[in-house]
DNA sequence: AGCACGCCGACT
DNA sequence: GTCGGCGTGCTC
């Protein structure tokens, strides 16, 4: 009997399991095994195992054999290398990173939905920046080569794309495409199938299981080169001779996953480049700090190319900073507008442009409160308040599914006056319909865009005019291109200029140059309102000038000072139970004085912050309190985590996670 | 993660 | 008396 060892779809971190087998298995086999009293999915690591250690001191009565061989699913050594990667990288079950990243099965096969490029001329000329640095990145085409194109928006990076992916394309090669989300796939597959003549598939959450599974098998199989265009799970993809990588969007957060394998598909996106020998092009308006100080060291400026200047006949947007704190007019009810706010959208629209209203809210209220004796509406299974939407009149969680209606007087003390605290997209939309009763008013958020349908409705609904003025969340600041748009006004800002994390300033600063960049992308004459308590603040002057040299030289200062990311890596271990008074002393009694007497001992590089309760402690029912680590010195983290794994044994009420270069330190 | 075993409360 | 809650332990 031969024996091969499995890396099988379950949670324990191992070398995988053992089983016996008969003749004709590969790593890198699908196969299925039986694990405990049931089945699961594995994959085939090694097939000579009977001289190994490991099955030399295991009884031999344990071992079962493997159910089946699943028919055309081997992963190529690329695949399994990068997923061999991920698994040591991000602390994680190979066989879990395997299955959580491949597309389930096949169920019932729908068709594909596929669009063949028309592959027509370009209908315009790139300018000499873009031709120069389209020229520079095509030296390196082949072989492993990172580039960062940092360009302000509206600089035309779609174009540098287009052509780079054109000239991989004709020389038989593959491409695979990705950006943050979904809503974007629509604007690149119509602006790439305009001017590729090859085969364009979009991947993303909508897709069924199947059509991801039938993606899949095209990928593997496809002799003509084809251009995948997707989202963070897309990279996973083993698409045929992959000839380039390319990631729009590098900074955006979206390309972290948070719930099962943590990880960041840009990174993961660099290790498969490296894996394959091919090109990795990252474009941003507002490259993360880690991207930028990475192209900033004396090896990485020759595969830098900033673009300053927006493309065609048009200028960036002027900033202008409007104080939220000045006196509104009193007989108008324009909360939470003011005056200069609102006449200055009057007169955008008396000039008969379309005008955009940014607010990072859904939602009326943030959370109501009691007038009389200040209760406030509280979710029972998580540590947050309720927010309150008009429209279906409900309250409701942002967290779990708690919701209920909203009742007409406080519960508490019976008070018939409850107050709106905060305002979201629902909240601006009601003011503005009151203000401009003739316009017409929409709403372009998570509530409203479910689907792509209604996205491209909208979208369409707003490019022909028929909108005119459109509030929205994150989802509009986006890489949209609105033609007809000059004035964009920013509203709740502040909100996450105080947000307790040492991303803070740079999240405010993507947002809003993210958002300006809407504004006027076709014209000489953009401008962008920030309405703001904080009017003082430097951030706001730097967004003004469009001055991100200056950015990134003051935050890469504080990022030194408080040890932060780039200067030093992080990770979070986040503890979690269903008992609040169990979990605290386990965490604080156990495993941090364990974790500091291993750094006293042994890894003098890193430092631990916590154990402390998480930014929000209770979530479902669950409590988390979490652990941060920081170290200069990666290899010291990741062996002291080994080292903690190794040596801890927990209560089964308490689980833990750890999230590598986290994003929510939650 | 699943799944089963096993020990406690509340139902026909 | 059993049904079922979830705490505990195991998976080659």
């Amino acid at each position: 009997m031969r024996v091969a060892r499995i890396a099988v779809n379950y949670p324990i971190k191992n070398n995988g399991l053992l089983y016996h087998y008969q003749a004709n298995l590969n790593r890198g086999d699908v196969v299925e095994v039986p694990l405990g009293k049931r089945k699961e999915l594995g994959c085939v690591i090694s097939t000579d195992e009977s001289l190994s250690k490991e099955y030399l001191d295991t009884p031999k009565e344990k071992i079962k054999s493997i159910i089946q061989v699943m028919p055309d699913s081997r992963l190529e050594e690329s695949e399994l290398q990068l997923f061999e990667w991920m698994a040591g990288y991000y602390h994680y079950s190979l066989g879990q990173v395997i299955f959580d990243c491949l597309p389930n099965s096949l169920k019932r096969p729908r068709a594909l939905d596929k669009t063949y490029g028309e592959g027509k001329d370009l209908e315009f000329i790139p300018n000499n920046r873009q031709q120069y640095i389209t020229e520079e990145i095509r030296k390196g085409l082949n072989g492993f080569n990172r580039y960062l194109v940092h360009g302000v928006t509206g600089s035309g990076k779609t174009a540098i794309y287009l052509d780079l992916i054109k000239k991989t394309l004709e020389g038989g090669k593959s491409v695979l495409f990705l950006l943050p989300e979904i809503n974007l796939t629509p604007q690149f597959t119509t602006t790439f199938s305009r001017y590729l003549k090859a085969t364009i598939f979009s991947y993303h959450s909508e897709l069924s299981n199947s059509q991801k599974y039938q993606i899949w098998q095209m990928a593997r199989t496809t002799k003509e080169p084809a251009l995948i265009l997707g989202v963070r799970s897309s990279v996973f993809i083993p698409l045929n001779n992959l000839g380039l990588i390319v990631i729009d969007e590098e900074h955006d957060t979206s390309f972290k996953q948070d719930d099962r394998c943590p990880y960041n598909a840009r990174d993961v996106a660099t290790k498969k480049a490296q894996l394959l020998k091919i090109p990795l092009v990252m474009g941003s308006a507002t490259p993360s700090l880690e991207t930028f100080s990475a192209f900033h060291t004396e090896a990485g400026k020759t595969n830098l190319f900033e673009i300053k200047e927006r493309a065609g006949n048009a200028f960036l947007p002027s900033v202008e900073l409007i104080d939220a704190r000045e006196k509104s007019d009193k007989e108008l009810d324009i909360w939470p507008l003011v005056t200069r706010s609102v006449s200055a959208i009057r007169e955008a629209l008396a000039r008969n442009e379309q005008v955009l209203v940014f607010v990072n809210r859904l939602g009326f209220a943030n959370y109501m409160q009691c007038r009389a004796c200040g209760h406030q509406f509280n979710c029972p299974n998580c540590s947050v308040t309720l927010r309150f939407y008009r429209r279906k009149n409900i309250l409701a969680c942002n967290h779990c599914e708690y919701k209920e209606p909203l009742p007409n007087q406080c519960p508490k003390c019976s008070c018939l006056t409850l107050t709106h605290k905060g305002f979201g997209t629902e909240k601006i939309q009601d003011v503005l319909v009151k203000l401009f009763p003739e316009k017409v008013i929409e709403r372009f958020d998570r509530e409203e865009i479910k689907t792509f349908g209604q996205l491209e409705g909208r979208l369409n609904d707003f490019h022909k005019g028929k909108v005119d003025l459109m509030v929205g969340t994150q989802m509009l600041s986006k890489g949209h291109n609105f033609e007809k748009v000059k004035l964009v006004l920013i509203l709740g800002i502040d909100s996450q200029l105080n947000f307790p994390d040492f991303r803070s300033s740079e999240r405010v600063y993507q947002t809003l140059t993210q958002v300006s960049g809407r504004a006027g992308r076709f014209s000489q004459d953009g401008r962008v309102l920030i309405q703001t308590l904080n009017v003082e603040n430097k951030l706001f002057d730097i967004v003004k000038n469009h001055d991100f040299d200056q950015f990134y030289k003051d935050e890469l200062k504080i990022r030194e000072l408080c040890e932060c990311p780039p200067f030093k890596r992080l990770a979070m271990i986040h503890f979690s139970s269903r008992f609040q008074e169990k979990l605290i002393p386990h965490v604080s009694e156990q495993v941090g004085p364990m974790l500091r007497s291993l750094i006293w001992s042994n890894f003098p590089d890193v430092t631990i912050l916590g154990p402390r309760p998480a930014h929000i402690e209770k979530k479902s029912n669950q409590f988390t309190w979490s652990i941060l680590l920081k170290s200069k010195d990666l290899a010291q983290l990741h062996n002291l985590l080994k080292t903690f794994e190794m040596n801890h044994k927990f209560q089964s009420s308490i689980s833990y996670k750890i999230d590598i270069d986290p994003y929510n330190m939650l």
